[in-house]
DNA sequence: ACTGATCGTTTCGCATCCGTACCATTATAT
DNA sequence: ATATAATGGTACGGATGCGAAACGATCAGT
């Protein structure tokens, strides 16, 4: 199964995608902290506060006040890393799940419109 | 050209295409702002405030908002309807057209990245 | 001409986000 | 034990976004 995308189809995808996510009721997470959940659950952990900020390439409070943000929609969690307890493991959730598959299906959606 | 997406592979897209926006230089669009300049360039106009508004289902400021914000920056620009005065017609603009081009290259570059 | 509706903007108070700088806690090296 | 480094969090001032409400300009109906 291929994913040949051509800008104008990209685009499209992408315009109908974000629509759908500004008219929905879901929480309106801003593009870094969308990249941020994003990141957490499609990449293997473990994950620091220090790496993602270095990997978005934004300092360590804007990862903090995300986590902060996102944390009190039960987005994501943070624990105690036992080993080195200087480090916060960011760690998964139920409703991050959730939410990130009802992201993924909006987006298969959109992709199902889009003119061929 | 097919564009099966399953739902795996479009979390994987935006994660890629998410983290290298926020990685950019690039003007930091706000969700609203980015679905707004989307639709001005994707959708045939005319395109007014209202209807964007409406579109969005958010209120007018948001919109007169994200065209000041937008429009210092040069991806969007504001024309007075002479054929009804009240009306505000918002136009495209090179550099924003550059913009989506940007993007959506960068967006067809990481579905290139795809697992299959 | 007058009235009411429509459209975009502005103002207001509030919330959130930003980067810089600093702080508390914990680990490591000597 | 002490000093140094590393990690995450907090405080601060400034910038930006938000919705509700009010405003000025313009149009349409009578």
């Amino acid at each position: 199964m291929s994913v040949g995308l051509t800008p104008s189809q990209a685009l499209y995808l992408w315009h109908g995608a974000t629509l759908k996510l500004v008219q929905s009721d879901a929480p309106d997470l801003t593009m870094r902290q969308l990249s941020i959940i994003l990141h957490i659950y499609m990449v293997p952990p473990p994950h620091t506060v220090r790496g993602l900020a270095a990997l978005l390439g934004v300092t360590k409070p804007v990862i903090t006040r995300a986590l902060d943000s996102m944390g009190s929609m039960g987005l994501v969690r943070r624990v105690r890393d036992e080993r080195d307890r200087r480090n916060v493991i960011i760690q998964r959730t139920v409703d991050g799940a959730l939410y990130l598959e009802n992201l993924g299906d909006l987006i298969v959606y959109e992709a199902g419109e889009l003119p061929l």
